[in-house]
DNA sequence: TTCTATAATGATAACCAATATCATTAGGAG
DNA sequence: CTCCTAATGATATTGGTTATCATTATAGAA
């Protein structure tokens, strides 16, 4: 199982490759990072980390961080970007993603269905002139906090919630 | 073999039942939209579509459409927003997306591959409180415009491109 | 340790996709 | 034809993200 300090080392390195530092804002949008389940936005990640950095520094942070291939983008719901640790530093994986709110965790699917897909995903990336860089399956539903209490009493026209409002993330159960 | 006109009048009816006019406008998006073969964003429909339609009403009758659920958000690179028709309108299938540039085109899997991935969303879904919606599988890779001409003189340090700098699609080949 | 070059920071302004507002125009039902 | 309501188009506004720039901090050399 690999630690904390180990991908921080990892990250360290990878950096200095690049003659970038692995600075105290850096560590501290790392270190949310690798402990978070999935991936977090700017904002999430602001909230999240007690310290005050200013937002453009995290902004940049971010920025730095995915230039260099220690971070992955996530493009979600209501036009936010969140970012994760890159696959080859927490491994690969998939995403549950709330359409409402965006919320995101990650998934691991079984070794079979994986390597069907790995092909799968080869074969089309070849027939399309791309080069692979990766795949994602995203599996789509409505959280907990999210879903319409289904059977309640909720009247049969409630207008379903448009498809691209931004809303704010539930607070946390 | 589903015809244009055929799925407007889907999308005519669909309208109907919520008090919404299917309107020159709106006829204008859900044809480009049925001829593309993906998601594509609003400024890429305001140049497909020749007719001067103001982006602010173009972002309007997307909002409405997508709140019918005749449309569905497809979110990605440069946190931008891609429309594309739904699944009931067009048939279910998956995304090969450029990480580039962001361009993004309709993919299939075979049957074997599919319905094992609907099993694995269905559980995944399940076992995290989700209501499940539906499921993607995300193709990533570089097109033909984006990659770095591979094989040629590039040099071996030469800095990978930023995971999330805003770029202009490149013109169609 | 001290010096020095360069990267990183933080505050602020600028950007741009997307949304809201509102007066005007157009469509459908009677 | 008339009325009611939806749709349009021009414009202003929002909000996430990026750029600018003077200041500070860090790594390596002396």
């Amino acid at each position: 199982m690999t630690t904390v300090a180990q991908i921080e080392q990892l990250v360290r390195a990878r950096l200095g490759e690049r003659g970038l530092r692995y600075t105290r804002g850096r560590r501290q949008v790392a270190v949310a990072l690798i402990r978070a389940g999935g991936p977090r936005s700017p904002v999430e990640l602001h909230r999240e980390i007690r310290a005050k950095l200013p937002l453009s520094s995290l902004y940049r942070s971010l920025a730095i961080l995915t230039g260099a291939g220690v971070l992955s983008p996530h493009h979600g719901p209501g036009g936010r970007t969140r970012f994760e640790m890159a696959e080859w530093l927490i491994g690969h994986h998939h995403h549950l993603v709330c359409v409402d709110c965006g919320a995101v965790d990650d998934i691991s699917l079984s070794a079979d269905v994986e390597s069907l897909i790995e092909e799968a995903a080869d074969r089309i990336a070849g027939a399309g002139g791309y080069a692979l860089t990766g795949h994602t399956l995203e599996v789509e539903g409505r959280c907990r906090t999210c879903a319409p209490a289904a059977a309640d009493g909720a009247p049969a026209n409630a207008k379903e919630p448009p498809g691209e409002t931004r809303r704010r993330r539930p607070p946390p159960p």
